[in-house]
DNA sequence: GCTCGTATAATTGTATACAATTATACGAGC
DNA sequence: GCTCGTATAATTGTATACAATTATACGAGC
C-alpha cells in the first residue's frame, strides 16, 4: 500500500526497470495479456531488450500492484479480477467518491473549482454534439479533479488505485452512450453542491454516483468485459 | 495496491528476498529506522548476508507499500507519516469498518460468530483483571475476525493494509488504560448487532468505534508517537 | 573564509554467470 | 496404453562484475 506516492509516477520511467514496470502493467490492463498468461524473466527481458535484473524488479512491484501473482521458483501469472471483486471494489468506491466529496467541499481550491465548471460546461455540449470519446476523456478528468480537490494524499491514492484497477474490466463505448450525458448530469450536481459549500449534498451525490455507475455497467453486462482503454464508466 | 494476496503473505518468507523484505519491514514498522533514515542496499546487505540483488528486490516491494521512497540513482530513504495522514487513514477505515460490519451481518459463518462471542466475552474478564496485553491481543484478533467475516477479499485486504499501516503511530500501553475495556463494550455492540442479523446497526456501530478509537487516540496525544508492537489501538 | 571545480570514492543500475529448482521428454516395466 | 523414474532442458534465485551516476574531499583562486 503506498500512501505517498502515486504509483503511476513512483516507479520512474526513465530507468529500463521502470520502462518495463510501466509497459508491463499496461499490456496487463489493456488486456495483452490475460488472466493466468504466465510471464517470463527471458522472454520479457528479450522483448524489451534488457537482461533479467529490470525485469525481475518490474515483477515484484507489479505483484504489490495485484496485476501478476508470483509462485517462488516457478513463475510470474497475471491475475484476473472477478466480478464480485468487480463489485465491491465499487461499493467500497462510493463511500470514498463521498467522502472526497465531502472533504473537496471544505478544501477545493478557486483554480480546481473554476476546472470543475469548466468540465461540466464543455462535457455537455460535447454530450450533445455525440463525442463521446470527448466525453470519456472529461468524465475521467472530473474525478481526478475531485482527487486531487479533496486535499488528502492517502484519500486520492486509494482512488485512484482503485480507478485505475477497474480499467481492467471497462465495457465498450456502446454501452456507455447512454450513461454519458446522464453520468455528466451528475457532476453537475456534484460540483453544484462543492460550489454551494454543502459537503452533506455533495457526499450524497457523489455516493450515488458511483452506485449508478456501477448499476448502468451491470445493466449493460460488464461479463465479457475487458474492453477498450479511454472509455467512460467514471 | 494488491487485492489478491495478503501483502503479509505475497513476499514469501523463505527466499532471501522475501526474508529481506519482512525483516525490514518490521524494522521500520517498529521504529528501528526512522524517517528520512537512508537504508543502502550493500550495508543492509551484509548485516543479512546476503548479496545486493534480494536486497534491491526488496526495495521495490517496501517502495510499493509506501514504506520507503526510492530516488533513482540516488539512495532509498524511510517515509514518514504526518498526523494528517493517520487522521484521514482513520476516516477511510471508519467508513470501511462500517461496511465491513454490514457485509459480515450477511456473510459470517457459524465458527466465526461463535469466535466473535468467545472473543468478547474473554476481553470483558481480562479487563477486569487488567490484562492490557492479552486485551491488546484479542481487540487485533476482533478486527481480524470482522475482516474475515465479511466474505471480501478486496475489503479484508484494504482494511488490514491500513490497519499495518496505522502500527507506525500506535502509542504505548498507558494510553490505553481506559480505551481498553470501553473499547471491548463497542465490541460486544457491534457483535451483537451481527447476531441480530441487523446490518444498519453494525455499520452504524463499528464506524462509530472507528472514530472513537481515534478521538481517544487523539485526547490521549498521539504526537510523540511511535511506540510499541502489540499495543491497542484498534 | 568562501566558492568553485576536479579527482576520487561511494552508491546505484544493469548484465551476466552460476546454483537451485521446476518442467519436459522419453523409455522401462507392467 | 499407462505409470513411473530418470536424464535433460528450461526457468527462477542469487551473487558478482562492470558501468553510470552521485557524494565527498580538497585545493585553486579570489
Amino acid at each position: 500500500m503506498s500512501h505517498y506516492d502515486d504509483s503511476q509516477e513512483s516507479a520512474d520511467r526513465y530507468s529500463l526497470r521502470g520502462r518495463v514496470f510501466h509497459r508491463l502493467r499496461d499490456d496487463i490492463l489493456s488486456g495483452k495479456y490475460e488472466e493466468h498468461d504466465e510471464l517470463k524473466e527471458v522472454a520479457i527481458g528479450e522483448e524489451m531488450g534488457v537482461s533479467r535484473t529490470p525485469v525481475r524488479e518490474a515483477f515484484r512491484q507489479l505483484e504489490l500492484e495485484g496485476l501478476i501473482k508470483i509462485i517462488p521458483n516457478k513463475g510470474a501469472y497475471v491475475t484476473g479480477i472477478t466480478e464480485k471483486d468487480v463489485k465491491d471494489i465499487y461499493m467500497i468506491r462510493s463511500l470514498l467518491e463521498g467522502l472526497c466529496a465531502r472533504w473537496a467541499t471544505e478544501h477545493i481550491t478557486a483554480e480546481q473549482m473554476e476546472e470543475m465548471e469548466e468540465n461540466v460546461y464543455l462535457a455537455e455540449f460535447h454530450a450533445q454534439k455525440g463525442h463521446l470519446e470527448q466525453l470519456a476523456q472529461l468524465d475521467n478528468r472530473f474525478h481526478d479533479i475531485l482527487y486531487e480537490a479533496c486535499d488528502s494524499k492517502i484519500l486520492e491514492h486509494q482512488l485512484k488505485d482503485f480507478h485505475q484497477y477497474v480499467l481492467r474490466v471497462r465495457r465498450k463505448t456502446l454501452a456507455n452512450e447512454n450513461r454519458g450525458p446522464k453520468s455528466n448530469e451528475e457532476h453537475r450536481g456534484i460540483m453544484e453542491a462543492i460550489k454551494d459549500k454543502n459537503p452533506d449534498l455533495a457526499q450524497e451525490l457523489a455516493h450515488r454516483h458511483m452506485i449508478n455507475a456501477y448499476e448502468n455497467m451491470v445493466k449493460s453486462g460488464l461479463h465479457e468485459a475487458y474492453a477498450h482503454r479511454g472509455d467512460n464508466v467514471t
